[in-house]
DNA sequence: ATGACGATTTACT
DNA sequence: GTAAATCGTCATA
């Protein structure tokens, strides 16, 4: 076998929201030009369902050039480029034909820092900086469009290694609203954004689905 | 051919 | 907090 903890085919054929949870705590792996393995853990995801679903690009079935990719089978990517300068990146789930997929949004750092940063273009950039944001993942990893359509189940360069089971407990997850898709309607503030509790390196906090801050809460007293 | 608009990031007040 | 950057894409004409 090529690689025993390469995420295979039936990892990433599911909805959108079972594969957004299942993504959390796994690994996405670049290996550069240069054969250089630049990871990080998966730490903040959201599920784009398609069809019904106004937020996604394939909206009302609509179905061109850009998100063409969104119509493969589960395992490849979907990277789309926006706001005239930053690329984002999908998993594509569920069965060919049908739109669905998970937005990368947020990594832990863990192979490769080094050449993370020289990817963002700052030497000094901090860790929780490098990858919390799902255009500046894609810039650390060095993918953009020539990553579209890649299939991650088989590429040599761009795939998702699975983690061991529990890596991180249950109560660890954060499930909230997403972020940046304020006119969708009924589907702004449905819970189709997932990540974990108290990690530096998210990109936007949902305090209120996060609930009181354990250290603001005054002690009660025992009855 | 044209115009409006981003599944964002960064710098600045 | 607010605003600028920057251009491919898509709907409309």
């Amino acid at each position: 076998m090529r690689d025993a903890r390469r995420a295979p085919r039936s990892f990433f054929a599911a909805d959108a929201a079972t594969l957004a949870r299942r993504l959390i705590g796994q690994r996405l792996v670049r290996i550069s030009s240069t054969g250089e393995r630049l990871a990080g853990t998966i730490i903040e995801t959201e599920a784009y369902l398609g069809a019904p679903d106004r937020a996604s690009h394939a909206y009302n079935g609509r179905r061109t050039p850009r998100n063409e990719a969104m119509y493969a089978q589960a395992g490849a990517a979907y990277v789309y480029f926006t706001y005239g300068m930053h690329y984002c990146m999908n998993v594509v789930c569920a069965r060919e034909g049908v739109a669905q997929a998970v937005l990368l949004r947020a990594l832990e750092p863990a192979e490769g820092l080094d050449a993370m940063r020289r990817n963002r273009g700052d030497a000094s950039m901090p860790d929780a900086a490098l990858c919390s944001g799902p255009a500046r993942l894609c810039r650390a990893l060095a993918i953009d469009r020539r990553e579209n359509a890649l299939d991650l189940v088989e590429s040599d360069s761009l795939f998702i290694e699975l983690a061991r089971p529990r890596a991180h407990p249950v109560r660890a997850l954060v499930v909230c609203p997403r972020v940046g898709i304020a006119s969708a309607g009924d589907w702004t503030m449905k819970p189709l954004r997932w990540y974990l509790r108290g990690n530096p390196h998210v990109s936007v906090r949902d305090r209120r689905a996060e609930g009181p801050d354990p250290r603001s809460v005054k002690p009660r007293k025992r009855s």
